[in-house]
DNA sequence: CCGCTATAATACCAAACAGTATTGTTTTTT
DNA sequence: AAAAAACAATACTGTTTGGTATTATAGCGG
C-alpha cells in the first residue's frame, strides 16, 4: 500500500528557454526557503552564493539588490501557497465541503511548508515588521488575499443556503484565518505539530456546529 | 474626567544602590525594546550604544557578549508580561472573573506591548527560531509557563465547580492561548487592532457558552 | 578627602557586510 | 562557424560587524 504524501514538481528553472530567465528563476527557488527561514537580515548575500553554487556576479546580474531579491523570493512561496489554498477551496463542490478541504490542508501546514523553511505568512510578516516595509507590505496584501479566498466561499455558500452565518463572511474569514494563524504561530515557536491539528480539529467541529444548516 | 489607562512604573536602575547595578538595569531596560522589535541579528552593538549613550567598553563591561545581553532583554520583557498575566489571574476571587480579566487584559494588548515593541513571545519565537536556539529555547519554556498558569485556574474552576471543561485543563488552556496568538499574530502583521478585539470578544462568547456552568 | 578599586571611554582588530566595475566565458543570433 | 550579445566569475570597494586590550575617569570606603 502506497501513500501519496506530496508529489514534488519539477523545479521551474529546468523548464524554460533563456539562459537568464533560468538561472533567474534557480536564484529565486534556492534562495526562498533561506530567506523565510533566517529573515531578511539574517540572511547574507555569502549565505546564497554559497546556497546557489553562483557568485556575486551572477546574482547581482539577475536582481537589482538584496531587496529585489528577497521580494521575489517571498512571492514565489506567497504563490505557492496561494495555489495550495486555491487547489483546496476549488476542489469540492458544494462550499461546506471546500471548507473541510482547507482545515485539512492546514492539519498538514508544517509538512506542506517544511520545503520553504516555515510559514512565510508569519516568518516574512513577523521579521519584516521591524526591517522591512516593502516585504511587510507584501504580507499584509498577502492575508488580504486569502481571506477574501475564505470570505468568498462562504458568502456563495450563504447565498446557495448551504450554510449560515453569525457575521459577515468577511469577518467569519478573518476569524477562521486568525485561528489557523495561531495555530501556525505557536506549532512554530514550540516546534510541537499538536497545536496545529487540535485547532484545526476543533475548526472542524466549530463549522459543523456553528455554520452547517 | 480621568482615564488612567497605564500607570508608568519608575526605571529599576532609578533605584539602586550600586552603580554596576544601576548600569546594568538601564542597558537591559533600553535596550530590550529594539531587540524585541528588530531581533537578534538585526539589532546591532551600536544600535545600541546610540539607544544608551554608552560606548561598548560599558555594555561589554556588564555583559559578556551579544548573545547575554539579548537574552537578558527578553528576560525582562518576558517578566514584564508574566507580571501583568500574574494580576489578571490573581484579581478576581472566581475562575471565570479571571478568565475574563486576562481576556479583558489582551483586547490592549497592543497598547500594552507597545512600549516593549511588540509581543516578545511573537516576536522573538518566530525571529529566534531561525538564528538563536538560546532565545529559542527561552521563548518555549514561557509558553509553558503562560499555558500552566491558565490551566491553573481552569482546574481550580473545575473543582470548585465554577465551570465545567470539555477537555482536560491543559488543553484547554493551549486551545485558548493559541487562538489569543493568532489575534496577536495576525493585528501585528496586519497592524491593524481590529483582529484582537474580535478574537477575544469572540472568546469571551465561547467561555461564556462552553464553559461557563 | 585621599586612595584604591570599580567602571566606562578610547582606539583598535580581523572578519563579514552589501554592492560594483571589469574581465572572462558561454549562449544565441546571424 | 563567426560575430554579437548576453551572462557569470573575479577581484575589489568602503563600511559595518561583534569583540577586546588598554587607558582614563568616577565612585566609594576608610
Amino acid at each position: 500500500m502506497f501513500f501519496y504524501i506530496f508529489v514534488l514538481p519539477e523545479p521551474t528553472y529546468t523548464t524554460m528557454s533563456k539562459k537568464a530567465e533560468r538561472t533567474t528563476a534557480y536564484i529565486i527557488e534556492t534562495v526562498a526557503p533561506i530567506f523565510n527561514k533566517h529573515g531578511y537580515i539574517g540572511t547574507s548575500m555569502s549565505d546564497l552564493t554559497e546556497a546557489t553554487g553562483l557568485t556575486k556576479g551572477a546574482i547581482y546580474g539577475n536582481f537589482e539588490n538584496k531587496e529585489a531579491l528577497a521580494l521575489s523570493a517571498f512571492e514565489y512561496n506567497r504563490n505557492q501557497l496561494l495555489s495550495a489554498i486555491d487547489e483546496q477551496l476549488g476542489a469540492e463542490e458544494d462550499s461546506l465541503g471546500k471548507l473541510f478541504s482547507l482545515i485539512n490542508f492546514y492539519k498538514q501546514y508544517d509538512v506542506f511548508t517544511l520545503p520553504m523553511g516555515g510559514c512565510p505568512i508569519l516568518n516574512v510578516g513577523i521579521d519584516a515588521q521591524g526591517n522591512n516595509t516593502l516585504l511587510a507590505a507584501a504580507v499584509k496584501e498577502t492575508v488580504k488575499d486569502i481571506e477574501g479566498k475564505i470570505a468568498l466561499v462562504l458568502e456563495n455558500g450563504a447565498k446557495q443556503n448551504e450554510l449560515h452565518l453569525p457575521v459577515p463572511p468577511l469577518q467569519f474569514a478573518k476569524q477562521l484565518f486568525t485561528m489557523i494563524q495561531g495555530a501556525v504561530a505557536m506549532s512554530t515557536i514550540t516546534r510541537d505539530r499538536k497545536y496545529l491539528i487540535n485547532t484545526l480539529t476543533y475548526l472542524e467541529h466549530l463549522v459543523r456546529k456553528e455554520i452547517k444548516k
